[in-house]
DNA sequence: AGGGAAACCCGAACGC
DNA sequence: TGCGTTCGGGTTTCCC
């Protein structure tokens, strides 16, 4: 097995083409800590631990804001909301003040869900579709196309900020990337999705993927003491940038709320038709 | 069907 | 100094 580093703390969202733990895969797990019991979605924490107990982990990957461990007989998935994150480190590390869940390998490792808004919730599950298929198509997919992407907009009727977010429509897109995209697209967060025209599908588009991509280069962003990942905060275009100039026109960035969601936008470069 | 509100959390940052 | 209030992140659930 390779050697791992001191502490691994496992990105908020796996990086597409880094989406695996040198050595994890192939260990078993021989022990649970429950410090907090309702991080466990399903099952319940005595059901979990006798369950997962003497099962060999054989694969991680993401699927939208999921992270998705495969062991021998069932899936465990990870859904960190916005606070928490997995580490990995020696059974016999802390490895954060706020560890609601820790896994123990035969390898003497321990996989640490840190947590500490508590929102962040565990499943373990023989068929972990039952919950994935519900999520939309993932952005940076090849298969996911400008053309598949325009007819679902047109076929709903909704503002385009929630349906964004909504994991449903498409999967993975969070507050700062919607509003990241809809400025790089210069579509008003309330536009009806069905009045769209092409080409700003076409634009949303591209700013989703640049959004992502930008974002899963920069490590992702930090922005308060417990969403700590890499700098991309410092690269903002809109998000959390109010009354500062927007990089394309110098308009002061406006904050709105849409769908109770804080939300930035340039209102000279983001017009809501009619 | 779509949208608004509330609930879940808790430490930081504020106001007094 | 201390105490109370507000805020925000993602999601589900309930109600209009």
């Amino acid at each position: 097995m390779p050697e791992l580093p001191e502490v691994e703390i496992i990105a908020r969202s796996l990086q597409e083409g880094t989406n695996e733990f040198p050595g994890l895969p192939g260990q078993m797990i021989t022990e649970v800590e429950v410090f907090w019991g309702r991080t466990l979605e399903h099952p319940s924490p005595r059901r979990f631990k006798k369950r997962i107990v003497g099962q060999v982990i054989t694969n991680i990957r993401r699927r939208g804001k999921f992270i998705v461990i495969e062991l021998s007989v069932d899936t465990m998935l990870f859904h960190p909301r916005m606070s928490g994150d997995l580490r990995l480190g020696r059974s016999d590390q802390e490895l954060g003040k706020h560890v609601r869940l820790a896994i123990h390998t035969d390898a003497g490792y321990q996989l640490a869900f840190n947590n500490p808004r508590k929102f962040g919730r565990v499943w373990l599950l023989e068929n972990p579709n039952t919950v994935l298929d519900k999520l939309g198509p993932e952005p940076l997919d090849p298969e996911f196309s400008l053309e598949t992407f325009y007819k679902s907009l047109v076929q709903r009727k909704r503002q385009i900020k929630p349906l964004l977010l909504d994991q449903g429509f498409i999967a993975g897109l969070g507050n700062i990337y919607a509003d990241e995209a809809l400025h790089l697209a210069k579509i008003h967060p309330f536009t009806r999705s069905n009045n769209l025209l092409e080409v700003q599908a076409r634009d949303l588009f591209n700013g989703i993927q640049a959004v992502l991509l930008e974002g899963i280069r920069r490590n992702g962003a930090s922005i308060d003491w417990v969403y700590q990942g890499g700098d991309f905060q410092n690269y903002f275009r809109v998000y959390q940038r109010t009354g500062e100039p927007c990089p394309e026109c110098n308009t002061p960035i406006a904050r709105i709320v849409v769908g109770q969601r804080g939300t930035h936008i340039c209102s000279t470069c983001q017009i809501l038709p009619g």
